[in-house]
RNA sequence: UCCCCGAUAGCUCAACUGGUAGAGCGAGCGGCUGUUAACCGCUAGGUUGUAGGUUCGAGUCCUACUCGGGGAGCCA
C-alpha cells in the first residue's frame, strides 16, 4: 500500500485516480468565482490544484482565494491527468491546510531589474528560471564526477588556503592567517601534479578565487572549477580526454533535463551536435584565420545582419507606437508597452554590436603573433564554428609558468583552450606541465616568482618525473553555455561579483 | 582602471521641444465555473537617487556626488 500522505509533484504521474495530499508554496492563482486554479511548487515540480465551490468548506474556500504568493500550504485531492496544466496532471482538491500564510510577496509575475533581483535572491530561487538552473547545475556536477569516476580518475580535494601564486599575481585574494599573509586558492593544479604522481589519474573539484578586476557577463569572483591531472599523456591524449568529458557531460545534461532546457528556451538540437571529433586550431591557424579575408568577410556580413535586425526591430517599435496611439483597451495598451520594453532592450543590445563589430573587426586585422587571444577574437572564432573549438600551442610568454615548451618549436606552449560554439567563448584551459627541472626553474626566474616557495613542486620533477598535464572547466561558463544564460551570475546560487556580494 | 547609458509609486515603465506626475503588476474590496504572467470594476499608494545651480516655473537643462546596468582590458 503506497503511502499517498506526503507525495511529491514529480511522482503524480504514477499516481492518477488516487487520492494524495502534497506540501509546498503557492506559485500563482486565478480566481474565478466558484472556482480557483492554485499553482503549488514543491521543490520537485508544479502541480495546478483546482478547487470547486462546495467541494470544501465555505471558509477555506475564502482563505485560499485570499493566500497570497508562496503561502506554504498542504492540498488533499485526487490525482487526474489533464493536458491543460502545467505538467500534465492537476489535483481536484477535497481538502487543504494553510501552514503559514503570506502577504506582499516582493517577487512578482511580471518582470524586474536585476538588481532587485539579485538583492532578493533568496526568494528569486524560488522562481522557476532559477530552479531550472539549479536542477540542470545539479545534474552537470553530478556527471562530472560520474565521467571521472568512472574512467579510472581519483578525488583529491585541494587546499583553499595557499602561500603561492599559480595563475598571476594581480588576481590573488589576500588572506590573513595567523598572522601570516596568505591567500585563496586561484586552482589546485599545483598540488594535483603531486598526487597525480601518486594515483596517476585524479581530479580535484572545488570553489575557486580570483581578484579579476573584470565586471563581464563572464566573470565571478569565486567559482567552481573541475581539473583533471593525468600522469603519462601528451598534447593529443587532453585534447581527446577533454572533448570525451564536455560531450559526455552535455548529454548527460541533456538526458536528464529535457523539459528544464525546454523551460529555459534552449535549443536542444544545437546541444545534440556536441560529440567527438571537436575543432582543433593551433593559435597560429588561428591568427592566421583572425587576420584573413575571411573573417573581415564574416564580421561584414555579420554587421549586416545586425544592421537589417536593428532596421526590423526599429519599424516594429514605429508600428506598435502608432498602434498605441489609438483606441484599445487598456490591456492591450498594457501587452504593447511590456512588448516595447523588450523591444527597445532588444535595440541597445543590437546597438551594442553594431558598434562592437567594427572594433572587433579592426582588433582582428591587427592581430599579431605573440599577443593572447583577446576576448572578441575568442567569439569570433567561436561564432564561426558550430562544434567546439580547441585552440592550441600558444606563444609561451603570455601564459602561465608550468606550461611546457613545445621542444621543436620552442616559442609555443604545449596548451589548450576550448571555445564553446556559436560565440560563447572560453570553457576550458589546459596545458601539459613542464617536466624538465632545470627549464622549470628558469620560467619561474623568468616570471619573477620566489623560487622557495616552488620547492617542493620542482621536487616532482626531480623524483620521477614524467610527462603530464590536465585543464579546468569552468562550472558556472559551462551551465551558463547550456542553458543559453546571458550572465554567468544566473548560474551559481550566490554569485560573488567583482564589486558587489548581495547576499 | 577606462568608455557609454540609466535612476520617477513596493515592482516594471510612461510623461512631445521646461508648464497641475500617469499606467499596469503587486496590495485591499467586489464580480465571474476551466484559468494559463486569466479577466472586469473600485480604493489606497509619490519631497521624481543626494546636494547645489539656471528659470516666473525643473522629473525634464547645468555641475558634483552616490548607486546601478552595459561594454573594453584580463581570464575558467
Amino acid at each position: 500500500m503506497p503511502n499517498n500522505r506526503n507525495v511529491y509533484i514529480a511522482d503524480l504521474k504514477d499516481k492518477t485516480g488516487q487520492e494524495v495530499t502534497l506540501s509546498g508554496w503557492l506559485y500563482n492563482s486565478r480566481s474565478s468565482g466558484k472556482i480557483q486554479f492554485l499553482i503549488i511548487r514543491d521543490g520537485t515540480g508544479l502541480c495546478q490544484c483546482i478547487i470547486e465551490k462546495g467541494k470544501i468548506p465555505d471558509k477555506l474556500f475564502d482563505d485560499l482565494k485570499r493566500l497570497g504568493r508562496e503561502s506554504s500550504l498542504t492540498v488533499t485531492g485526487t490525482v487526474r491527468a489533464d493536458e491543460r496544466s502545467v505538467g500534465g496532471h492537476e489535483l481536484a482538491v477535497t481538502d487543504a491546510k494553510i501552514i503559514s500564510p503570506t502577504d506582499s510577496y516582493p517577487i512578482t509575475p511580471k518582470s524586474h531589474g536585476v538588481d532587485f533581483l539579485l538583492k532578493h535572491r533568496h526568494l528569486h530561487m524560488r522562481s522557476q528560471r532559477q530552479w531550472c538552473i539549479g536542477k540542470i547545475r545539479h545534474t552537470l556536477i553530478d556527471a562530472i564526477r560520474m565521467f571521472f569516476n568512472d574512467n579510472g580518475f581519483t578525488l583529491i580535494d585541494t587546499p583553499i588556503f595557499t602561500s603561492f601564486a599559480a595563475e598571476g599575481e594581480q588576481t590573488l585574494f589576500e588572506a590573513d592567517y595567523f598572522g601570516t599573509p596568505m591567500h585563496l586558492t586561484q586552482t589546485g593544479q599545483l598540488h594535483l601534479e603531486a598526487a597525480a604522481m601518486s594515483f596517476g589519474k585524479v581530479y580535484c573539484f572545488g570553489p575557486t578565487f580570483r581578484a579579476e578586476k573584470s565586471k563581464t557577463r563572464r566573470h565571478l569572483t569565486e567559482f567552481w572549477m573541475v581539473e583533471p591531472e593525468i600522469a603519462f599523456i601528451d598534447l593529443d591524449g587532453l585534447l581527446e580526454l577533454a572533448e570525451n568529458f564536455v560531450s559526455f557531460i552535455v548529454d548527460r545534461v541533456m538526458q536528464k533535463n529535457r523539459s528544464r532546457l525546454q523551460t529555459l528556451g534552449v535549443d536542444l538540437a544545437t546541444l545534440e551536435k556536441i560529440k567527438p571529433p571537436f575543432y582543433r586550431l593551433t593559435y597560429t591557424d588561428a591568427a592566421d584565420i583572425l587576420t584573413g579575408d575571411r573573417t573581415q568577410k564574416f564580421l561584414a556580413e555579420q554587421l549586416e545582419q545586425l544592421k537589417n535586425q536593428k532596421q526590423q526591430t526599429e519599424s516594429k517599435i514605429a508600428e506598435l507606437e502608432e498602434k498605441q496611439k489609438g483606441r484599445l483597451k487598456q490591456w492591450q495598451k498594457d501587452k504593447i508597452a511590456a512588448e516595447l520594453i523588450e523591444l527597445r532592450t532588444d535595440l541597445a543590445e543590437t546597438d551594442t554590436k553594431i558598434e562592437n563589430n567594427p572594433k572587433h573587426a579592426k582588433l582582428a586585422s591587427e592581430f599579431r603573433w605573440g599577443k593572447d587571444l583577446g576576448g572578441s577574437d575568442e567569439t569570433i572564432i567561436s561564432q564561426m564554428h558550430d562544434k567546439p573549438v580547441f585552440v592550441t600551442h600558444y606563444p609561451g610568454e603570455a601564459k602561465a609558468f608550468y606550461m611546457k615548451a613545445d621542444r621543436k618549436e620552442t616559442k609555443v606552449v604545449l596548451n589548450f583552450d576550448l571555445l564553446a560554439p556559436a560565440g560563447f567563448g572560453e570553457i576550458i584551459g589546459g596545458s601539459v606541465r613542464e617536466d624538465d627541472y632545470d627549464l622549470l626553474v628558469k620560467r619561474i626566474a623568468e616570471y619573477g616568482l620566489n623560487a622557495e616557495n616552488y620547492e617542493w613542486y620542482l621536487d616532482l620533477r626531480k623524483y620521477g618525473s614524467v610527462p603530464h598535464g590536465g585543464f579546468g572547466l569552468g562550472v558556472e561558463r559551462t551551465i551558463a553555455w547550456l542553458t543559453a544564460e546571458k550572465h554567468i551570475r544566473q548560474c551559481i546560487a550566490f554569485p560573488r561579483l567583482m564589486d558587489k556580494i548581495y547576499i
